[in-house]
DNA sequence: CATCCATGGATCATTATTTGATCCTATAGT
DNA sequence: ACTATAGGATCAAATAATGATCCATGGATG
């Protein structure tokens, strides 16, 4: 471990819970010797990362954290993060993946990753996802907030083929499974023939900011393929969502009914 | 500069003009030897402050950031940021200083400190304070989207005393004279007899959120104080901003008129 | 009130890490 | 094919980090 290595790692130590520590305390925790502690938390706050109350004497997180973490925030917006990841998933299955992000006009297909293969699902970029009838849709709604999945509820549902689920009860159900096992599945809810599994992107606040799809035609779907796609979607929202905040957000469901 | 110091004073080359580098690129502008530059830059990255692109090899701000910057954030709200340097300004002129904070309510004074003198102006904590009628209030309304101080122009102004400036021309007159210089004066526009200076706290985006102001007895003021007053508040209040952002927003005047 | 103990901070010979000249390889431009 | 520049690796020499030790201060505790 280099010496920069040690003094950043002391700054792992400020958290939520413990935002101020004494020398002696943290040199323990951290289990550098005092001096060592104290050289490394004086770089530190030579650097505006850390902050000594003068009065107390304690360490504090600095104020030179906030303008690098707003440049990072800047550089970094929700696709430039996602499209690596999307690629990614998008190999590893050999089917189409699509990324949508909710905002005023509801949940659009933001990046889209088609498959290879010449059987395959083709997803718009730009395309308005109705949420009761898509995997995308259901993940977004199971992490939402309750409001706005109850809501959703009492709106009259358009059937846009045989299987969409327009029944607030097998709605309900759906969005309760999706938010029980962080994932959700969509069989021809929306266009015959496809069957796709989604997964919300969380936001800081625990609640989703869109959600990450791989959709593949239905023929082609097996347990085993199931399986593997639910492991890589849920596994890429995660990535972003890391990836975005520096952390795992806290997942918040939605509570309906 | 320790080697700490000179680890972090490579992140302080990425900005939002700047946000990605190459190795020898950096080593340049910083003036380190490229191989030291790497292994900081190495450090860094194991530690989460720093990612490496892998396909274009560039360095750019790493997410572990973002998590610091959170539990700064969380740790320093407003008032106890604050309330240290109103200290410091009330014991530099020894007269009442105050802290207000723009919310649904409207500015709400949320911490004092009072004169020592016998004679001296009492503010309490929680009141309200009138936009048109008080420095505190102007100051804000100088540095407030322009929306937001049109529609006050167009506001009934309810008269405090006889110098409570009720026509919108002087009132308009207040706000440009305040956003030109930074801070702005009420002299008995509230109450008789008060006479304060008051400069804007200014958020991120360059708009006010709150104000702080200098109070005194008008029979005390003179030009010499006033022009002490002036540099106290305006110095504080860019401390506060400073303190709670990193960084001195870019003001953002009202446009009246 | 004296004592004790833990705290933050300073010192400095010893030790281990950082440093940078140099080299290697890959890539882009001429 | 040649040149220039990039990122990256190496290792003896230089330097900075280390930690045992000491000091001063300030609560506790008996």
């Amino acid at each position: 471990m280099s010496t920069v290595e040690k003094a950043i790692s002391l700054l792992n130590f400020f958290t939520e819970d413990t935002p101020e520590w004494g020398l002696s305390e943290l040199a323990r925790q951290a289990q550098f010797d005092k001096a060592t502690t104290r050289r490394l938390l004086v770089a530190l706050a030579n650097s505006g990362l850390i902050e000594q109350h003068t009065v107390t004497r304690r360490y504090q997180l600095g104020a030179g954290l906030l303008r690098l973490a707003r440049v990072r925030e800047s550089h970094f917006p929700l696709l430039q993060v996602a499209v690596p990841v999307l690629r990614d998933v998008a190999t590893a299955t050999d089917e189409t993946v699509h990324l949508s992000e909710f905002g005023a006009r509801g949940l659009v297909t933001v990046h889209v990753e088609e498959s290879t293969k010449a059987n395959r699902v083709s997803v718009a970029n730009g395309q308005i996802l109705p949420l009761h009838a898509t995997a995308s849709g259901i993940a977004f709604l199971a992490f939402s907030p309750s409001q706005l999945a109850k809501s959703y509820l009492r709106k009259s549902l358009t059937a846009f083929t045989r299987h969409t689920l327009v029944q607030p009860a097998r709605l309900d159900d759906a969005i309760k499974a999706a938010a029980e096992h962080g994932y959700s599945r969509g069989e021809q809810g929306y266009e015959d023939g496809v069957f796709s599994i989604a997964a919300p992107i969380l936001g800081l606040d625990g609640y989703a900011i869109g959600s990450i799809a791989v959709a593949m035609p239905l023929s082609r779907n097996t347990k085993a393929t199931t399986e593997r796609h639910i492991q890589a979607v849920r596994g890429a929202a995660q990535a972003i969502s890391t990836r975005l905040f520096g952390e795992q957000p806290t997942p918040r469901q939605a509570r309906v009914a």
